[in-house]
DNA sequence: GCAGTATTTGACCCTAAGGTACAAAACGAC
DNA sequence: GTCGTTTTGTACCTTAGGGTCAAATACTGC
């Protein structure tokens, strides 16, 4: 056959996604992504098609990998509203905590590149979905076991999850500590 | 004494917000900033610092000229809650009929730079707390009618509605109709 | 109408972005 | 061991980003 690879596409792909996420698509250039993913700018565009191409490879990256770890707070075990809280509250910890201020990928890609790349833009739509999705699943189980108001459009209820999420992810870009964003999980938790 | 500037510095920083808003920080070039200035390299970096001067000098205007005609909605007669409900419907159209998906300055800065460029970071955080405070004197103006319950937290309200016209407008961004985006406006106004 | 100051023009500079081209190398099949 | 294929690494290319500078120019105060 042929020559192997020398290196691991999914541990590269990981850290072209951090080098993405850190700086955002356009300050992201090949060299950084190169240096950082440990290959020659040759590999890299031939493994790769474009900068392009591997933005996407990391989007997806990012919806396989990394999104569930959030979301993984959304199935443990315990009351429905608890597991809701604990997701807020640690995204807040997250996003206050990191120096570099990284944030959410798919909000990002979406806030920097909607418009003008379809591609991009429909990867983060997707995730959005997913994420909404898992908020729904949530809330129909709390209506099933008494924890929600059953008497809610419960497809509206995940929307409006989906929106404080991302709304939390937004303001905790420029917040200094915890103390609003709490205030507003706590106006979140007490709507519904 | 000196030669006077040919260009008017106000429109010149209008049309720079323009590309700004567009593209974001890193994607416009100073080429394209000059075009749409309608001034040469020169003139540009003699006026302003830098690209970065230039920006900052985008985002006071944007502060002072493009925000308010949001926020002017909420000093409009009639009730407070149709106010705020019209805000949010006026924002939810704006963001969707629009084919360039600019989205808010604000939040696309804070996005891209909050982390990497401390000046206009604080200056995105500046517009959200004028958003809040916005939000709270009309919560505090609808508690004094009592068209809204007296014995909420007005601050924890403003907050919440400031995290979901964040949501709205990061949704905004990859929504092809205002179906959902109306729905989380819905459960928003249920809420309180 | 001249002096003095500030603006404009446009050429110019250096670095890097983003990507290509190609030789050499590394393997598996046979 | 050779062949054929794929990777790699390096060198290279073009365009543009971000910015600077000198000269030319246009005002106002006197």
């Amino acid at each position: 056959m042929a020559r192997p690879r020398k290196f691991q596409a999914e541990a590269a792909v990981a850290k072209a996604m951090e080098v993405f996420w850190e700086k955002g698509y356009a300050a992201a250039t090949p060299q950084e992504l190169g240096e950082r993913m440990g290959l020659g700018r040759g590999s890299l565009y031939n493994a790769f098609e474009s900068k392009q191409g591997l933005f996407e490879c990391v989007l997806r990256h990012y919806h396989a990998h990394e999104a569930p770890k959030l979301l993984a707070f959304l199935t443990r075990p315990g009351p429905v509203k608890a597991r809701l809280r604990a997701l807020f509250l640690a995204v807040i910890e997250i996003d206050v905590a990191d120096p570099e201020r990284r944030g959410c990928l798919a909000i990002n890609t979406a806030i920097e590149l909607a418009g003008r790349d379809a591609a991009a833009a429909q990867l983060a739509a997707r995730m959005f979905e997913q994420t909404e999705a898992a908020f729904l699943s949530l809330i129909e189980e709390g209506q099933r076991t008494g924890e929600v108001d059953a008497t809610r459009d419960a497809r509206e209820l995940a929307s409006f999850l989906l929106n404080n999420l991302t709304g939390l992810r937004v303001l905790g870009k420029t917040a200094e500590d915890t103390t609003r964003l709490t205030r507003i999980v706590d106006a979140l938790m007490r709507s519904f």
